[in-house]
DNA sequence: ACCTGAACACCGTTCAAGT
DNA sequence: ACCTGAACACCGTTCAAGT
C-alpha cells in the first residue's frame, strides 16, 4: 500500500521489477538498497519513499514471484493426479523464471493472494482424493517445495553463484570428483556428469515432477488400505 | 589444512563449533567474523589465521554437518528402498542438528568426504535396484533435497526468524489466514493450524520420507516396464 | 509528494606492525 | 606462530532538511 504515484520518477513496482531481474543476473546478495538506488540514478534513501525498508522489498519480490503463476482452471474430468501434475509444473515453471529469488517463494506462499490461490487449490485436490485435512496440508507443503528444490538443484545451476565465475565453478568441481578413488566412488564417478550439467531440463523437471506425484499416489494407497 | 596447534587460544574447529551453534540460534546472518571474534574475546582480524575467509568458514560448517552423518552399513538382505528409506532418514536427522546451517548442506554434498560417501551409497542402492546412471543420479539428488525441503519446511519451524520473534511472527501469519473469506479459501482455513504448527514432528518426517520412498518405487515401475 | 546530505552502527578484508 | 590497529569499501537505516 506504499505509494506510487510518481510515474516518470522512481515506482513501487520498477523498483521490485529491477531488484527481481537484478537477483537472477547476480544472485540475491547483489540485492542492495543502495545498488537499486544507483541503478535509477538516485540516491540509496529515496528507496525508502516507495519500500519501507529491505525485508519489504524482499516480500514484494516474492509476491511477484506468485504472481507469475496461473492456476490451471479446475476440471473435474481430469483424474486427481493428473491435475496435481499440471499445478506442479506450474510451479516449477514460475519458479524457473526467477531463480535467483527462490529462497524468497517459501515465506510468501500463506500471504501472498496468488500463494494462497494455488495452496487452495492444491489441498481442494487432495482432500477430493481422499486425503484428510493434515495430510492434504503436508503434501502441499511438500508440492511446493519439490517444485522449489528441482529448480535450486538443477544440475549446473549453481545459484548464487555469479555468472562469470560459472563455468570455472564447475570445472573446478568436476575436477575434485574425477580425481576420486576410482575403487571407492565408481558411482560417483560414473555419475559425475549427470549430477555436474543437466542435459536434458525439461525431462530433469518432468521427472522429478513424477517422482513427486507418484509418490503422492502411493500414500493414498497406504492411507486407504 | 589450515594451522591449528594453538590449544588454549583460537583453534579452528572451535571457530566452526561456535558458528554453527550461533546459526542455530540466531540464524545464519547472525554469522559474522566480527561476532564471531567478539564471542571469542578476540579481535576480527584475529579470525583470519586461522580461516581463509567467509566463505572458507561456511563451507567448513557445511563440511561439519555432513560429518555428523553415519551411512548404515550396506545389508544385502535388506531391500533397497528400506535401506533407501534408512539412509533419507539418517540424513534428515543429521540435518535437523543444524537447522540454522541447511542453506550450507547442498553445496558441500559433492566435496565434503561424509557428503561423497553417503552419495555413494545412495547411487550404489539406487543402481543396485535398476535405475541407470542418470536416473540414480537424479534419485540421489532428489533424496538429499528432499531431506533439506523436510527440515527447512517443518510447520512452525520459521527458519531465519530469531528465535525471541517466533510465537509473534506465527501468532501473525494465523491472524492472516484466519481472516480469508471462507467461502472462498475453506481449505487454507481447515488446513491452517497443520501448515503452521507440526503436532506430531516425528510422523511429520516419516510420512515425508515415506512420499518419497514409494515416489522412487513408482519410478522404477515406470522405467522398467 | 518525493528526494538528498550527513550521520550511525554495522559488515568483510588487507596489511603493516606487534609479541 | 598468532594476534592487533588502522584503514578501506561496502551494508541498512534514520532524520532533518530541501524542492
Amino acid at each position: 500500500m506504499a505509494p506510487r504515484k510518481n510515474t516518470d520518477g522512481l515506482a513501487r513496482d520498477a523498483i521490485v521489477d529491477r531488484a527481481l531481474a537484478l537477483a537472477d543476473a547476480e544472485g540475491i546478495d547483489a540485492v542492495t538498497i543502495r545498488r537499486l538506488g544507483q541503478e535509477f540514478g538516485v540516491t540509496a534513501m529515496a528507496l525508502y519513499w516507495h519500500v519501507k525498508n529491505k525485508e519489504d522489498l524482499l516480500d514484494a519480490m516474492g509476491d511477484d514471484l506468485w504472481a507469475g503463476l496461473t492456476v490451471p482452471p479446475a476440471d473435474p474430468q481430469r483424474p486427481w493426479h493428473e491435475s496435481l501434475r499440471l499445478v506442479v509444473a506450474q510451479l516449477v515453471d514460475a519458479l524457473r523464471r526467477h531463480p535467483g529469488s527462490l529462497s524468497l517463494a517459501y515465506r510468501r506462499v500463506l500471504v501472498s493472494p496468488a500463494g494462497l490461490d494455488v495452496t487452495e487449490y492444491a489441498l481442494g485436490l487432495l482432500v477430493g482424493a481422499g486425503f484428510d485435512l493434515r495430510q492434504a496440508a503436508d503434501l502441499a507443503t511438500s508440492a511446493l517445495q519439490t517444485a522449489i528444490m528441482l529448480v535450486s538443484s538443477e544440475p549446473g545451476a549453481e545459484l548464487g553463484v555469479p555468472e562469470e565465475d560459472h563455468a570455472a565453478h564447475l570445472e573446478r568441481k568436476r575436477a575434485g570428483l574425477l580425481q576420486l578413488p576410482a575403487e571407492r566412488y565408481p558411482n560417483v564417478r560414473g555419475a559425475a556428469e549427470f549430477m555436474l550439467n543437466c542435459a536434458d531440463p525439461d525431462g530433469y523437471y518432468e521427472s522429478g515432477v513424477a517422482l513427486y506425484v507418484e509418490g503422492a499416489r502411493a500414500m493414498l494407497q497406504l492411507a486407504t488400505v
